[in-house]
RNA sequence: GGCGCUAUCGUCUAGGGGACUAGGACGGGGCCCUCUCAAGGCCCAAACACGGGUUCGAAUCCCGUUAGCGCUACCA
C-alpha cells in the first residue's frame, strides 16, 4: 500500500491539488458528508485536481460493509465520482504502526503506562476541582530503564504524543488564521494498548501517504487540525492546506439528526429528487457563487466553483427549499434526462411496462413535460401520472361532492359533453376547446361548469393539468371510455 | 469548566468603509393570469445580536459582552 502511494505520488504533478473524501462507515451517506463530498469534488473538478475517497474504517466495531456500500451508492448517484481505487483505512495498520515507532524513535512520543481506570479517576477529580483534565505526563517521566522493565514485564501501555511548547498555527481556507496554544493541546493517544492507530495518527498517516494536498472537512475537526499539525511536522511531511467547512444543522437550530426527518442521501433519491437539485441545494448550504446565482447546473457549479464565496456560519437544512429547487430543476432538465429518472418508478408503481413506455415513448414524453411543471418530486409526476395509465380510476370523495353535486344533473351535462366529444373531428386542443365552450355556451352556463365535472370523470380529482391538453393525452378513446364509467356511477 | 469557531429577514444568502431607503431566493400574505392545480408575473410583511471604539463616514475594521455550535476518549 505505502509503495503505490508513494510511487503514485512520484508520478503526480505536485501542483495538482489532491483532495479526499473520508467518511466513517459507520451509517448512511448524510446530507452533511455528501455536502462535503461535493465541496471537495467541486474542488478538484474545478482546478484540475484529483478526488479521492477513503473509507476509515478503523472502528471494526462499528463499521459495516453495508454501510460502505450505502456510501459509494449515494455517491454514485450524486455523480461523484472518485479517482483511483477507493482506500481502506484498515488496510494500513502496519503503516499506522511505523509511524507511531518512528514517532516513538525520534522521541516525538512516548509509553504511558497509566490504566483507563486511572484516567477515569483522575479526570473525575480533576472534574470535582473544576480544572480542565490534562495528562500529567507522569509516563513521560519514568527513567529508560523503567519503561524497559514494564514493557518487559508485559505491561500494557498506550502511545502518547508529547506536544511541544509554543502555538500551533495554520491559515485555514475558509477562516484563515486559527491559533492554538500548545499548552491547551493534551498529549494525546495515537496508539492503542492494542497497537491499533488513533484517529488522528491514522488520517494524517493516510493523508501523507495518498498525497493529500487539500484538507476539506467539517468545522467539528478544527480542534483535531493542531494535533495533525503536530504529527505531518514530527513525521517530518509538508502540511497540507486546510479547509474547514460549516456544519449543516435542522430547523431548530440543532445538529442534523435522524428526529430532523430524512438525512441520508439514499432518503431523498427514494423520495423522487433529482441528484443535480440535490447538489446545487447542498451547494449553497455554505458556499454563495456571489450575487443573486441560485439555480446552476453541475458544470456550472463546477465553473463557479471558488474558496472565497466558502461560508463560516452553520447553515440549516431547510426541506421546503430542496423540493422547490428540485422543481425548478424538474422543469429544467431536458426530457430525455428527465425519462430515465421517473421510467423506473412508472414501472414500480406497475402503471406500465418498459415495452410499453418505448412503444409510446412521444406520448410518454408529452406527458412528462405536461406533469412536470406542476411536480416537485418524481413520485410527485408517478402519482399524477396515474390516470392516463390505468384503466380503473378512483373518486376523490371531496371532488365527487365539490362537482358532481347533484348527480342528475351532473349526469346530464357529462352526456351532452360526451356528445360533444364524439362529434369532434379533430381531436386537438383548439377542436376540443371550440367544441366545448360552444356546448357551454347552448347550455347557458360558464365553461368551468363543463370542465370541473369532466376533469373529476377523467381523472376523479378536482386537480390535473388543463382539461383540453388533458383530452389529448389520453385520446378520444380512453376520454370516452372514462366518461361513460362516470355516467354510470352518477346514474346507479 | 477549558479551548476553539460563529453571528445580516423564520431559513439559505448578497454585501469587502460612502453605490444601503440593506438586494435576491425559499417559506408566509395579497393581487394578476385562469377550466382546477401548478408554473409564471406583480406587490407586501420580514434582518445587520448588543455595547464600546477606529473613521468625516461602519452591516463592512478592532475590542468586549451575549448567544449558538463544536471539541475536550485507549470514538471517528
Amino acid at each position: 500500500m505505502w509503495t503505490r502511494f508513494a510511487l503514485l505520488h512520484n508520478m503526480t504533478d505536485s501542483t495538482k491539488p489532491r483532495l479526499r473524501f473520508a467518511p466513517s462507515p459507520t451509517g448512511y451517506l448524510h446530507v452533511g458528508g455528501a455536502r462535503t463530498a461535493l465541496f471537495n469534488w467541486l474542488y478538484a473538478r474545478k482546478f484540475g485536481g484529483e478526488f479521492l475517497l477513503r473509507i476509515e474504517d478503523t472502528d471494526k466495531a462499528r463499521s459495516t460493509d453495508e454501510s460502505t456500500r450505502a456510501i459509494f451508492e449515494g455517491l454514485e448517484w450524486l455523480g461523484l465520482d472518485w479517482d483511483d481505487d477507493v482506500v481502506y483505512q484498515g488496510a494500513n495498520l502496519a503503516r499506522h504502526q511505523a509511524d507511531a515507532r518512528r514517532l516513538l524513535e525520534t522521541g516525538a512520543a512516548y509509553r504511558c503506562f497509566c490504566t483507563p481506570a486511572e484516567l477515569e479517576e483522575r479526570r473525575r477529580e480533576a472534574d470535582a476541582r473544576k480544572e480542565a483534565f490534562r495528562y500529567d505526563r507522569r509516563c513521560d517521566r519514568l527513567t529508560p530503564e523503567e519503561v524497559e522493565r514494564r514493557v518487559a514485564a508485559g505491561m500494557p501501555y498506550v502511545v502518547r504524543f508529547r506536544v511541544p511548547e509554543g502555538v500551533t498555527d495554520w491559515n485555514d481556507l475558509v477562516h484563515e488564521r486559527i491559533a492554538f496554544p500548545n499548552k491547551d493541546i493534551d498529549d494525546f493517544v495515537i496508539l492503542r494498548s492494542d497497537g491499533t492507530p488513533i484517529y488522528n495518527l491514522a488520517v494524517v498517516s493516510d493523508d501523507i501517504a495518498m498525497g493529500i494536498t487539500i484538507v476539506m472537512r467539517g468545522d467539528d475537526h478544527i480542534s483535531n487540525t493542531p494535533k495533525q499539525i503536530r504529527l505531518y511536522r514530527a513525521l517530518g511531511a509538508p502540511l497540507p492546506t486546510f479547509a474547514h467547512l460549516p456544519m449543516i444543522h435542522g430547523l431548530d437550530g440543532k445538529k442534523l439528526s435522524k428526529r430532523h426527518g430524512a438525512t441520508a442521501v439514499g432518503d431523498y433519491q427514494h423520495y423522487g429528487l433529482l441528484p443535480g437539485a440535490m447538489l446545487n441545494f447542498l451547494a449553497l448550504l455554505g458556499w454563495s457563487p456571489g450575487g443573486d446565482r441560485e439555480i446552476m447546473t453541475i458544470p456550472e457549479m463546477i465553473e463557479l466553483f471558488n474558496v472565497d464565496g466558502l461560508q463560516k456560519k452553520a447553515a440549516i437544512f431547510d426541506p421546503k427549499k430542496l423540493e422547490w429547487m428540485n422543481g425548478q430543476h424538474l422543469s429544467m432538465i431536458s426530457l430525455e434526462e428527465l425519462e430515465p429518472r421517473v421510467t423506473p418508478k412508472i414501472i414500480e408503481a406497475r402503471l406500465a411496462t418498459e415495452e410499453e413506455l418505448v412503444e409510446r415513448r412521444d406520448w410518454y414524453l408529452r406527458l412528462l413535460d405536461l406533469l412536470r411543471v406542476r411536480s416537485r418530486t418524481l413520485d410527485d409526476i408517478v402519482n399524477q401520472a396515474r390516470p392516463y395509465f390505468l384503466d380503473d380510476i378512483e373518486y376523490d370523495p371531496l371532488a365527487v361532492a365539490k362537482n358532481w353535486k347533484d348527480p342528475g344533473e351532473a349526469s346530464s351535462l357529462l352526456g351532452d359533453t360526451r356528445g360533444a366529444l364524439a362529434k369532434v373531428e379533430v381531436w386537438d386542443a383548439p377542436t376540443l376547446e371550440t367544441s366545448l365552450r360552444t356546448l357551454a355556451e347552448k347550455r347557458g352556463i360558464a365553461a368551468g361548469k363543463i370542465f370541473q365535472p369532466l376533469r373529476v370523470a377523467l381523472t376523479g380529482l378536482t386537480v390535473s393539468p388543463g382539461i383540453f391538453e388533458m383530452l389529448v393525452q389520453m385520446g378520444p378513446s380512453l376520454s370516452l371510455k372514462r366518461i361513460d364509467k362516470a355516467l354510470q356511477k352518477l346514474d346507479l
